[in-house]
DNA sequence: TATGAATGAGCCTTCATTCAT
DNA sequence: CATGAATGAAGGCTCATTCAT
């Protein structure tokens, strides 16, 4: 009947509608309604709403944290990991939007709803660092402190995007961000 | 009868219950029991649940606001400004971090519920860097992005110290947080 | 507005739903809707509809074993006892038929639903026969069995005329029910 | 595949399922499961839930009501009757508890659901003590409460044994049960 | 024919809001 | 005025039944 499996439907419903209203108000009507499928049908996947909002979560965090680990993994250097991520990440942003800001959620909403799963982006960066420290590449010292900032510096733009306050697409704004990134980290 | 307002009191249990479980969760009930006053007589101060949430929001966003205009406007230039405001800031989230944790909360919870009120520190942060772009302080050009930037940096250690992913007391980032800033604009 | 409180009518409704209609297809909505309240109310007054079964139960089972208790203590010897209990829990039927089929039930529904409460009829009749055993008033020996024996003597010609197999008002019946459990004791 | 035909594991499911939990709380997919079949393939041999309960129990309390008919018509004399009808009652409950219980749902869960077969123990109870009635064996008078007063004494002492207030097996108390039956007869 | 995914009405429960006292 | 009991509209979830495969 429809092209796309009954799954795949229900997490893009999901996706949409958490981005757009929030975990909370997203009834399990509104995701059925908003998937094509009925109530009842939703619980032969997941045993409750919150089991889907959280699969969903760590899938997607995971895509990400995946999707930058391999990025970064092909460059040489911390200046051009960085580049490399910056471009990356305001890509994304730029081409599916309602993903980026899913995964914006998952620092905020989702981590009073569940632990946090073992795949993050933040391990990410702050092995990227701790590298470039390890090898001397930089003189900052603390690479948990280098994480945070960075990821700062990566995802206030795209916040900023989303509520108006700066204009996009973000990708226009990657240069800028990848250089304050790097005068971050080299001082 | 009880030495502090009614008032006062619904707004120190409705800010600490809100940053413990969020908007959607703390309940009128919860509310009115953690301030020590009927349900029936928050209604006497706010026409609805989220007239009280709404109302919290404004004002301590504004007030956050209002203190880093103060804080920033002591200083001369660029350089200070940005490294008062950012020791500042730390300081308050060492100091009340339950406060803290609950302006960050607007950028997120807050934005989907009520349309952002007039006055917020990002408005702050623009027109410092806008001011410093006019007098040729700093050769970066977009004051939209600086803002995003520093806003960035300042936020997400905060973030991270509340998540456990950096080991607070904040302020003993303070400077390389302030340096960070600095080097993102003074490029 | 109402006489009897609210309360009172949701134990009324409550007895007569559950005996017409079991514990299970009695909704909260047909309780609340019978007790003349709304759904909500119910939940002031008990956590949830089991709370509210599972009390009505012990109420009332307590209250019939301490009504057999009481009626018993009054007479001298088992026999006396034995025909008092018969004609009293006869005239308990034929005057309020639902209460009377409400503790019938506690034998079956509500054995599955919750553990049974320390106050029940069972341990009275069991106590009277060992007591009687011990003055060697009956050779009868064992009192669980003899206990046995007299409920079901009480009991099934109750639920007898309930199903219409027997004609009533069981009264009628009573002082052969109490030669019966004479003769069963009294070998 | 199975040794077993569908209908029969069906019914061996829902008489275990049944006694376990009741009727209510049996699920249709607990059912299937338990029989090894799928939800569907119930629907092929009963048309609703409420069909195969019913036929279920039917078919039970009839056999039930056959078996007592046939012990009864071995022995002459009500005497004979009673006590080969107790101990034969006595061994099917020692020997397959599961079946006797559902029997006692009968009484119960049943009469609520549907209204009852033709066959039924009672009325070949009641038939027996017709019958010395009748002939002036005994001088009961009345032979749908000696009916009533026979089935109590049967019933009661099981359903004590189930509930832990009596210690089983039943047929240690045969001989007494039966005694309680002929003396409430022959007065 | 058998399967089990899908449906959707209905259940228990919660909670913002109202209002009698 | 304050109180908190009452209201009733949802919300999450279950399950008998249907039906495409």
């Amino acid at each position: 009947m429809s092209r796309t499996s009954a799954i795949a439907r229900i997490k893009e419903a999901a996706l949409s509608l958490v981005v757009e209203r929030g975990v909370g108000p997203t009834t399990i009507r509104d995701l059925a309604h908003a998937a094509g499928v009925s109530e009842g049908a939703l619980y032969r996947h997941y045993a409750t709403k919150e089991d889907l909002i959280r699969e969903l979560f760590r899938e997607r965090y995971g895509a990400f944290a995946h999707r930058l680990e391999l990025v970064q993994a092909k460059e040489k250097g911390l200046r051009a990991k960085l580049r490399a991520i910056v471009r990356d990440t305001c890509r994304l942003f730029d081409e599916d939007q309602i993903s980026y800001r899913f995964l914006l959620l998952a620092q905020h909403e989702a981590m009073r709803l569940f632990p946090p799963g073992p795949e993050s982006p933040v391990p990410v960066l702050r092995g990227m660092i701790a590298a470039a420290i390890r090898t001397g590449e930089i003189k900052f010292r603390n690479a948990d402190l280098g994480a945070a900032l960075i990821l700062g510096l990566m995802i206030q733009p795209a916040v900023s995007v989303v509520n108006g306050t700066l204009s996009g697409p973000l990708s226009r704004h990657a240069d800028e961000m990848a250089g304050a990134c790097e005068r971050t980290l080299f001082k």
